[in-house]
DNA sequence: GAACGCTTTGCAAGCGCTTACATTCTGTAG
DNA sequence: CTACAGAATGTAAGCGCTTGCAAAGCGTTC
């Protein structure tokens, strides 16, 4: 705010209104006379007139902000669903907050607070499965929220999203039908994160169910980070019998494992498959391109706007939403060589 | 907010105090007695009392918000910097409001004004050089605003940044060291973007006074994707004579350079070198590792959130600072092969 | 031309908080 | 015991905006 900035009844002194009158000019043109619309919209042109947020949230008990907390800022899993999510919103002139707990429950509570007490008319969360400490805060407070990222059929809560777990399965089961029999899962950090914990344990099912034995399968669970990835390929690639394929929980995970395994002489797909899990940008262009599951981001982003919009204006009107994801092959996923 | 919320006359109420002893608890806890503000901490606590954001922002004419609009937050670049910004921030209890302005200047001002209506008390901006009516807006508001990415020794203006001009310089010459005289530039695109046209410049000016002739070197602005960086290969590689160097504007374009190379089977840096600019986390992982110009990100950040808050709180005592890059040699830039 | 119903505008009461100023309550000095 | 300084608390006036209600203006209709 600054001293300067002229207020609603600088602009009404200029046109020779009421405050009123300007107010509703702004926010509900048709209930004004044309004319004097006009001389209004004048006045508020020559005075560069904002109306000042402070006195507005105060009178409408609305601030017309949503916040958000991802995970992450530092890589392109979330960036273009909450791109999608934003330019949703701003048609709606709605503005958003962002917030990153770098995974961490407590930082996402602290972010979440932070977000509230900045007048936040709603929240958007990734994943579900927050602390009973974090819950409890959210009830009490009655702020509309809705997870994004995972899905479960849960009445009282907001989801738009998917099921990692069946995604994970799907993936699973592919790389088994291409004739993998010795497998490794490197998986993001499953405490508390319920879509990694999901997508692994949608894996080992879908593993299990094909007859393998799970004590034969490799699992690692690191955090998303090239550097994290490539160690962890160091480890895989030590063990015997060696892996033919391994599952990434994540694209990022993947294509640490795919330069790491090419950094070391070892060829993708010919030596050992990597799956991913997230379809983000690189994985188009790393060599060979990543076979992985597609994510709908932007749809997940613009759909949660909606929804959670609705939830913000008519409390209860808005609806959870499945997406469904889908497999997208490219060349990291081949027979294994025997 | 909401409609049950606890106010501050509440917590007087059940603490049997009145409202400014409440407020004077929260805002300089050492004018109260410690008896007093015991028992009303205890009020705030049981009630879960949060001040509202609304009636602060009115009564102090301050909302410890700040803004800032990045160009886009769909790739890397801006990532980490804006991360540390707002650790910084943070710190001083200060929330961060995001916009992207997806390279568009008409769209950055929309963001700005967006960012102001919702009451920022200062700015953060990338770049310099915008239209004219988004600096007479800013100068009318007269909104701490400061400019990173970029330096220039303005007075009137507040840079937390580095001469990309200057650093364009550096690695070209340390291009034309290596022994290259075949050159090409895939930059991204200048209009509208100061630092891409800098960074041109500064490649410009070094390879004229290197005694190469300008007209010989191919130069192309695009996008900043890997795709369209793909496209941008496609062109340079079927000039005659062929390029044996090519200085991309970024490491996206890089990356997407050397991707593309490598899978229409060039070598690289064997048949081609290829270098970038930004130092963003993929540099080091592709194959081979990107020689590219560091750049100081994170002090960046935390250093334009220190001058930023200075300005804001005392307006005239926040200071520019000129950063300094330099660069990180890896594999991608190799002697020409004759 | 009086009565009616619209539409357009103004009045004024808050929304929840901070803060200058006034008041009350200590304890201490004279 | 009175006077008084200083600390602790209360009082009340806004901060800029919205909105229910009342008033005014104006074209119809009988």
């Amino acid at each position: 705010m600054n001293g300067n900035a002229p207020t609603l009844d600088d602009v009404a002194r200029a046109a020779g209104v009421s405050a009123a009158t300007i107010s509703r000019c702004i926010n509900s043109p048709d209930r004004v006379a044309e004319s004097t619309r006009r001389r209004v919209q004048d006045a508020i042109d020559r005075l560069g007139y904002t109306p000042n947020f402070g006195g507005r949230a105060l009178a409408t008990r609305r601030t017309n902000i949503v916040g958000a907390v991802i995970p992450s800022m530092a890589n392109a899993i979330f960036a273009e669903g909450i791109q999608a999510f934003q330019e949703e919103l701003s048609r709606e002139k709605v503005t958003l907050l962002i917030g990153s707990s770098n995974y961490d429950p407590d930082y996402e509570f602290e972010q979440i607070q932070t977000l509230i007490s900045h007048g936040a008319d709603g929240l958007l969360l990734v994943g579900s499965n927050r602390p009973e400490r974090t819950q409890r805060f959210l009830d009490a407070r009655r702020i509309p929220t809705l997870n994004v990222w995972c899905f479960q059929p849960d009445p009282d809560q907001l989801f738009v999203g998917f099921d990692n777990s069946r995604a994970g399965a799907d993936i699973a089961r592919l790389v088994i039908e291409y004739g993998h029999r010795n497998l490794a899962i490197v998986s993001g950090i499953c405490e508390g994160n319920d879509r990694a914990a999901d997508r692994l344990a949608g894996m080992k099912q879908a593993i299990g169910a094909e007859g393998i034995d799970l004590k034969q399968v490799t699992m690692l669970q690191t955090k998303y980070s090239f550097e994290h990835a490539a160690r962890a390929f160091d480890t895989i690639i030590a063990q015997s019998p060696r892996p033919t394929a391994i599952l990434a929980g994540n694209d990022v995970l993947a294509v640490g494992l795919i330069e790491r395994a090419r950094s070391l002489g070892f060829s993708v797909p010919g030596d050992l498959s990597v799956t991913g899990f997230d379809d983000i940008s690189v994985a188009q262009f790393v060599e060979p391109g990543l076979t992985t599951v597609r994510v709908p981001q932007v749809q997940m982003g613009q759909r949660a706007a909606e929804e959670l919009l609705a939830e913000i204006r008519h409390p209860g009107s808005g609806k959870s939403v499945e997406m469904l994801t889908h497999i997208i092959r490219r060349g990291s996923l081949g027979p294994p060589t025997a």
